[in-house]
DNA sequence: CGTCTATTTGAATGTACTCAAAAGCGGTGG
DNA sequence: CCACCGCTTTTGAGTACATTCAAATAGACG
């Protein structure tokens, strides 16, 4: 059975065997624990990281040390800092595991080097990018339009899954609030639904 | 001399005289008057429009009528509502001009059609969509980290020719703030700055 | 000019934050 | 397997950042 790697690839391009077993060359597999770190900010994002299994969170570090969850990858996934990524500058991003997991990479030079060996790829990754750009803008959206609470409805609708997997702290870093608050929120949900 | 939409395409990838016409005998040319409106929400996005001059938004509008600014588009950048070009889906999106503007634009039929029959192109796309989301994670960045304060002096620095072409009031929505903060907030920093 | 919209300013209000303390939960080691 | 330690969650009181509403002023456009 091929890689599920390969198979996300060809929901939108199809591939020879040989181009196949060319791509499998280059995938390095990882397994991280939860809590280890893929990514440091100011170390440079060599690798674009598939997620096989499991759950990352990708953030920045404030002032005081909070942490700004930017977005989350989960299985069928990418978890990279993709400024640093393309340019090789130093991140702007961390990169951790929020439990046990499986990724499989590729670094940069090898993904330039498909790129340019196998063009069709450009189009994998060019709908890759358009997902996520579509993702992102609906975020900024949604931060522009909702309050905290509207926020955390609609995030429970998009990751339901999530929800239970991660910890709530680590939910209001993404809703953009403080933990606290998230619970008072949450407090307030069931009075309204119980009576 | 030839069109800034292809120059923008030339410094991402080469492109023959003849594939220069082709690109250009797709293109559409189109003035806007200020406050008239690219695309309304719930419309077909059939359109990537690049400006040659001039400056769009690209908004959604709230319940209570407020809007809220995605993206600003400037020269040698896009206005389209990427979701809705690419599925066919209604807009998530208006987009109404800023200022009186020239555009070129592109239909998502020609535009499938250029990447099949140009393979390259989809490099080229791909670099700008690239970019968007680098920009997009940036503003994500920003409105979980800084407050109202901060993302103004961010937002100046960023667009230093935007903040005199364009309104309070829409600077405001683009930060996620009221025009009536915004405002508090200019006159504190001249207090600050005065002395 | 006159009208319409944008900006400024102030007072009252609200949403979300800070700080602190208590309770809950999960993992680890004895 | 239980006890303990550290981290997360809950709860409450006080606070801060930003909003709402209102009214006055200034600017822009036909």
């Amino acid at each position: 059975m091929t890689h599920s790697f390969i198979q996300n690839i060809q929901k939108h391009v199809s591939l020879s065997i040989e181009e196949i077993s060319y791509i499998e060359s280059f995938l390095k597999l990882k397994k991280l624990k939860k809590k280890e770190f893929l990514l440091q900010g100011k170390e440079i994002c060599t690798n674009l990281s598939y997620i096989d299994k499991g759950c990352l969170k990708i953030f920045t570090i404030g002032e005081n040390g909070e942490e700004h969850i930017i977005f989350f990858a989960i299985e069928d996934w990418w978890a990279l800092d993709l400024k640093s990524f393309i340019t090789k500058e130093p991140a702007r991003f961390f990169i951790e595991a929020m439990e046990d997991s499986e990724i499989s990479q590729i670094s940069n030079d090898n993904f330039q080097l498909l790129l340019d060996k196998i063009p069709k790829l450009e189009k994998w990754f060019r709908i890759l990018l358009q997902n996520a750009l579509i993702a992102s803008e609906n975020r900024i959206d949604h931060k522009l339009s909702l309050n905290a609470e509207q926020r955390y409805f609609e995030f429970s609708k998009k990751y339901p899954s999530l929800e239970t997997r991660i910890s709530q702290r680590q939910i209001a870093s993404y809703l953009g609030i403080t933990p606290e608050f998230l619970s008072k929120l949450r407090a307030q949900k069931w009075k309204s639904k119980k009576p």
